[in-house]
Formats: C-alpha cells, sequence, structure tokens
DNA sequence: TTGTAATATTCAAATACCTTTATATTTTCA
DNA sequence: TGAAAATATAAAGGTATTTGAATATTACAA
C-alpha cells in the first residue's frame, strides 16, 4: 500500500481507465497509426488526441517514431493485447454486469431527454 | 468512444487503479476474507477499507456474504487473477519502466526532505 | 525567410476522486 | 431492552483528471 510498486501499477490501470485511451489501444492493434488516424477514427479534435497519447507515453505504453511531420505511434509491449483481452472476457462473463450499466444508461437518458 | 462500452471498461480500469484495491485483490487470491482481515493486511482504518470494497462491490469485482456480524469478500470471477498477472508480467518486462518510476520516486524524497 | 501542415503543450474551469472524520446500521449477547 | 462489535455510509476539504480553447513547436516546401 505505501509501497510503491502498488502505486505504480495502480497508475499503469489509470493510464487504461479512459475510454478515448482504451479506443486508441484497439486501433494500434494493427499496428502503427499516424496521430491523424487516430484523431480520424476518434473523432475527436488534435490537441484531444494529443493529450492522451501523451498520458500513454508517458506510462510507456505506448511509444513513437517521427516521420517528416507525422507520427506515428505503437503499442510498446504486445502483451498490453492480452490484457485487454482478458478485460473483455471479463466484461462478456457478465462480471460488469448489466444492472449498473442499464442504470447509468438510463440516467444518461434522462439527462439527454431534459436537455432537449 | 461515445460508445458506452468503451465508457464501462474504463469504469472497470478505474476500479483498478488504486494501490489498496490492488492490495486487497491480491489478498482475495488465497480466497475470502473478511473486512477485519483485510483491515489488518492493509493497515488502513476501517471505514477506509469498507469504502473500497464498496467501489469494488459496485463495479461487479467482489461480492461478499454476511455471516453473522462479520462480512466475508470474495473476487467474483477469477479471471481477475489472471489479469493482474498479466499486468504484473508487463511490468516485468519493463514496460512500465525505470525512468518514469525512478523520476516519482525522487520527487517524493525530495517532498519528504523539504517536509523535513 | 515565410507559410503551412502536423503534432505538442499549456492553461483554466468543471468534474471526479481521495482522505479523514463523524455518524448509521446490523447483529449478537447480556 | 441496551450495549458492544463489525461493517457501512455520509459529508467536507483537498487533490487529481478531464475537457476545451488557445498557443507553441517542428519539419518541410515555396
Amino acid at each position: 500500500m505505501n509501497q510503491p510498486l502498488h502505486r505504480f501499477k495502480a497508475e499503469f490501470f489509470k493510464a487504461l481507465a479512459h475510454p478515448a485511451r482504451l479506443v486508441i489501444l484497439e486501433q494500434l492493434r494493427t499496428g502503427e497509426h499516424s496521430v491523424q488516424e487516430l484523431q480520424a477514427a476518434l473523432e475527436m479534435d488534435q490537441s484531444s488526441v494529443s493529450q492522451q497519447l501523451s498520458i500513454l507515453r508517458n506510462k510507456n505504453i505506448v511509444e513513437s517514431r517521427k516521420e517528416g511531420t507525422m507520427v506515428y505511434y505503437r503499442v510498446r509491449d504486445p502483451m498490453i493485447f492480452q490484457l485487454l483481452d482478458i478485460a473483455r472476457e471479463i466484461f462478456n462473463n457478465h462480471l460488469i454486469d448489466t444492472q449498473s450499466m442499464l442504470a447509468q444508461l438510463n440516467e444518461e437518458a434522462t439527462m439527454h431527454n431534459r436537455g432537449a
């Protein structure tokens, strides 16, 4: 707990704990991608993508290569994908189950209706 | 990104992204444990442990069983341990590497010296 | 050089999360 | 019943993350 190791592991998981960053990693399953490409896939603006990439970079989860004015990103350790696969299985096993998901979706729908 | 699925996955990882919760899960590798036992292992006060457990419970990562006045917790899906194993391997593979770790440890030492 | 395209960094406001302390609840037992 | 043990919840203040907008940087080409 005080042990730094657990704190570093927690930070590693924190790096994965963002929807955009998960999508980025999914994109990188098929190999290198430029920021442009990621930006298009994510439908996010340039600077947001860059920010998320910098978080993944700081945690050493991705690394980059510059080619002219473009930068190509790739995942550093393919084992990350195993991790994501297992996370998906846990999802499919219903660990994160319908109850809380539905509750939250519902809540969101309500919010949107209010907004409309 | 807007897709709720990615948000839920992100929340799942967020649930793992805390040192105390990681230690709790490590403890639960050997099976059920009471809150008391976890409290002792973590050297945290009762209510903090309870709060962390409630986060894990809300994300359906652990479940509990009441026996008299005591509550026993266990991990819901053993695949969680596979996930933690892989995370550890990624660590050992140096993905989260020394550079940032040392930088942070250093920074902490500095802070403490300032404080002293 | 100046301009432009691609990417990165910085900043401020909003939100979420942590930590601590205090208080509730539930169960058992005298 | 009333007290005590084990656990849970709530509230408040501090800290960290997110988000969006603005601004820097870098590399290249005209």
